[in-house]
DNA sequence: ACGGTTCCCTACTTTTTGGTAAGTTGTTGC
DNA sequence: GCAACAACTTACCAAAAAGTAGGGAACCGT
């Protein structure tokens, strides 16, 4: 059993998916990895779903883990933009995969993702 | 949008991640890529925390999305063995950049999983 | 015949997660 | 001055996921 940061993990892919589990995580992270940055109002559009309080409270755990950098571009006009950080981009043949996957699988059977999708590359 | 057996997906992402989200998933199908494969009872054993019902709705859910194939070795003293399928197998390199991404992180952070862990190779 | 083991299932409760809806601050544009 | 927009926060509620605790069938060894 491995303790960090006051919890438990009981092998290094339990540790790994503390960072990237959870509904929105991973969708989050690999919309910023084929977009590069984001605003908060850009993420929201292109996660269809997503609530604005588990969007906020999603990048708020991503910053604290330090996946995601967000940094205040103005401060007249508040805005701010989301990118991924080093250890972010680390996790990059993760959402690779993890699409590719997604692909081979909806075209097995017979689904067209580029049709009916409207945002990942 | 994207449909696929009655659910809603966004992207490719959140249709893999309707494979393997969830707490024990993952940890489940690591589990048989390391062993190839695993009684009812080695896997609880080897996955410290789960509970049976936990694993056996897990294991059923995974043979039914055809990531697991359980085969019957004996039926006068029922015996069984789990192990990853062709479906299955093709997730390995997700298995192990999730599981090397782990243990990068712990040694970053100083902790040594070998000394700790129980299972993983 | 009895305890131990394997391989589960089921009802119930708790915890966690997620959704709804509204409010907030500070802008810009008209 | 007022609507609109960006970037959030908060309180409250619902749903989903997970945990607890027990049962149960079939076998095996002694």
């Amino acid at each position: 059993m491995i303790t960090l940061h006051d919890k438990k993990y009981t092998c290094p892919v339990d540790v790994t998916l503390g960072f990237i589990g959870g509904k929105w995580k991973l969708l989050i992270l690999s919309h910023l990895h084929w977009q590069e940055q984001s605003s908060y109002t850009r993420l929201k559009e292109n996660l269809p779903g997503v609530s604005e309080k588990m969007l906020s409270q999603q990048l708020k755990e991503l910053e604290r883990d330090l996946l995601i950098t967000k940094q205040v571009v103005s401060r007249k006009p508040y805005r701010v933009m989301y990118s991924l950080s080093g250890e972010g981009k680390s996790l990059a043949p993760l959402y690779e995969f993890v699409s590719e996957w997604g692909v081979r699988y909806l075209k097995k059977h017979g689904i067209d993702y580029i049709q009916d999708q409207h945002l990942y590359k």
